[in-house]
DNA sequence: AACAGGTGTTAAGGCTCCTAAACAAGAGGT
DNA sequence: ACCTCTTGTTTAGGAGCCTTAACACCTGTT
C-alpha cells in the first residue's frame, strides 16, 4: 500500500481547519436538539433543549442567541424555537453523517455499537459533505451486495480476538 | 438497510465526550509537531514548533508546560524536546489514525486529497484506537484484492458527476 | 390584588487556547 | 565589557462554552 503520511502536510496552518470549522460541535448538538424535540414533542423550548442537552438554561439561552444571529434558529409566532431553511439544510447534514459514520463503524466495521456511536457523535460535524456522501456510496454498495457484504463481515469478525 | 438514527441516542450527556477526550486537537498536533520535527531536524525545540504550527511562542510554550505536566513530553539534557514513552504512544496512535483515513478518503472513497488530508486532520485524534484498528483491516482487505479493489474504486468513480 | 412557579436572560467566574507585548537569560560580534 | 539577536517564559486580554446565581416576566391560583 502507497504511504500517505502526516508529513506529507506542507501547509502549516492546515490543523487550524479545526477551529474554523463552520459549526462547532456544542452547536451541532443544540441544532440537532430542536430538530428531535419537534419531531418528538411538537415544539422546542430553551428549557428543553437544555434539558435535553443537560445543561443550564443560561447556556442554552446564550448558544441559542448565537444560532439565532447566525440565521440558523428562529422563532414561531408563539415564541417557540425553530429551525431556519439554511438551519434546517445544516442539521440534516449533520445528522446524515452522523448515521453514515455510526452504521459504518458498527455493521461494516463491527465495532460495538457504544462506541461506534461515541466515534460517530465525535466526528459528525467534521466530515465534509463530499466524504460523507461518498462513503454512503460504499456502504450502499458494501451492504447491498450479500456476497460481499458477507466476505466483508467475515473478515471483519476476526477482530474478536 | 436498517437504521440507526440519532434519536437512539438517549443518554443525554453523549455528546459531551468531546470535550472530555483524553486528547485536544491542538495537544495532539503539538505532539506531532515534536515527532516530526525530531525526524526531519534531529531536535525540536519551543519556537521550532511555534513556527511549524505557526502559533505564536508564548502560545507553544504554555500547551507544551501542560504536555511536560501530563508526562508526555520531557526535555534531554541540553533542553531540546522529546517525547516521552507515553508520548510517543499517544502520538503514533493519532498518526496512525491520521494515515488511515487519509488513505481512506482518498483511495478507497476516491476524495480529492485536499479534502481527504482536511478531513483526515480533524478527525483523526477523536477516532477511537479500535475503530481505527478496524479501519485499517477493511482497506488492507479492500486494497489487497486487486479484484475488488478494482470493483469497489469503478463503483466510486461514479462520484466525478 | 398578591403570590408562587416556570421560563428566559444576564452577570460573574472558570477553563482552554490563542495573540501581543514585556522581560530574563544565554551566545556571538566588535 | 558591551551590544544585540535568539530563545523561552510570563502577563494581560479576547473568544468559545460551561456553571451558578440573580433577575425580569408571564401565568394561574387563591
Amino acid at each position: 500500500m502507497p504511504r500517505a503520511s502526516v508529513q506529507e502536510r506542507n501547509d502549516a496552518t492546515y490543523w487550524r481547519e479545526f477551529d474554523r470549522n463552520t459549526l462547532s460541535h456544542s452547536m451541532a448538538h443544540y441544532l440537532m436538539a430542536i430538530d428531535r424535540l419537534r419531531a418528538d414533542l411538537g415544539y422546542a423550548r430553551t428549557t428543553d433543549v437544555a434539558e435535553m442537552l443537560e445543561v443550564s438554561r443560561g447556556a442554552a439561552s446564550m448558544a441559542l442567541a448565537q444560532l439565532k444571529k447566525r440565521g440558523w434558529v428562529g422563532e414561531d409566532p408563539n415564541r417557540f424555537l425553530l429551525l431556519t431553511e439554511a438551519g434546517k439544510r445544516i442539521t440534516r447534514l449533520v445528522e446524515q453523517n452522523f448515521e453514515t459514520l455510526a452504521r459504518f463503524f458498527e455493521q461494516v466495521l463491527g465495532a460495538e455499537r457504544d462506541v461506534a456511536f461515541a466515534d460517530a457523535c465525535k466526528m459528525e460535524h467534521l466530515m465534509s459533505m463530499d466524504t460523507g456522501r461518498r462513503l454512503l456510496a460504499l456502504m450502499r454498495y458494501l451492504l447491498n451486495d450479500d456476497a460481499l457484504s458477507a466476505k466483508v463481515r467475515e473478515h471483519m469478525a476476526s477482530f474478536k480476538e
